[in-house]
DNA sequence: TTAAATAGGACTAATTTGGTCCAAATTGCC
DNA sequence: GGCAATTTGGACCAAATTAGTCCTATTTAA
């Protein structure tokens, strides 16, 4: 059904909830885990995949956790997502070559580069911050798109 | 990878290949399997299913064979994909009343709908007309979205 | 009547995904 | 120094989804 997958949706909730956190201290996955009632285990998954790509600084040992590794104004949501599922690409057409079995020059390849474009910048412009709770009554979404480029 | 199913990219295929042919006369699923490449049992499939949702149109028997049901100008990418994934939605957010087990109020959710909103925006604009070779010199994508509604 | 098509549905194999678990390394604290 | 609390890294399996094939019935033109 066109979705993300469920440990990516998992992934934006738990950077989000660290995101709506006291930034002067770590948490570690236990705490975490209580308080996104998602399980321990897959939390700890998602929080090592997390730090292992940049988007949280880890701690190890007693007292340890995880924090941001940057603010959430310059956390985008298509930074997780493609941490979870690679480049954000709704076809094979969109990324590589386009290896088409059909006819010579794959027509439909253009429009998807642009399709996807327009995905991709959707989601680059939704930031950890706007996903959290913090400036709820601020405008949250601007997003202003135009993909009025010749072709 | 946050793509869209393989069925749906060939089922888009399968349609630009169709708006790119003749339009006075039925085309066979053999003839658009050999077209595309793509194998005549899934082709088969595909046809059946496109044309039971109304994509298509349908004629039986010998010299029967599949064509459009509308003008390429009035069907959509966003209409090819719903058929075979369902709604589009990133999320499960997207779609029902949340059922996230993260606090009462799911702060995510509105977030995510806009999001959605967008991606579908962007697939509902653009035309099978535009993903076939038809006008190619024409200003091919005009995808002009804005989301600034306040929240 | 026959051949050429679509229609409908069942079925299987392959792939992906979600989720768990274990052992190792690191660190703070007593 | 030793213990307890953490993260790290990787292996592993079960469940769900997806891709693809096949069979049989129905329809229609010649």
């Amino acid at each position: 059904m066109m979705r993300i997958n469920k440990l990516t949706d998992y992934g934006i909730v738990v950077m989000t909830r660290i995101a709506d956190m006291d930034q002067s201290r770590v948490h570690t996955a236990r705490e975490i885990s209580e308080d996104t009632r998602i399980p321990l285990p897959t939390v700890t998954r998602l929080l090592k995949t997390l730090s292992g790509n940049g988007l949280l600084d880890s701690q190890r040992g007693s007292q340890g956790g995880y924090s941001l590794s940057k603010s959430s104004d310059d956390i985008s949501v298509a930074d997780i997502i493609e941490i979870f599922e690679g480049p954000i690409a709704l076809t094979e057409c969109s990324t590589n070559t386009c290896e088409c079995a059909y006819e010579t020059k794959c027509s439909v390849e253009e429009p998807w580069q642009k399709i996807n474009d327009t995905v991709k910048n959707a989601l680059e412009g939704i930031s950890l911050n706007q996903m959290a709770g913090k400036n709820q009554n601020e405008g949250l979404l601007n997003l202003s798109m135009n993909y009025s480029g010749g072709m």
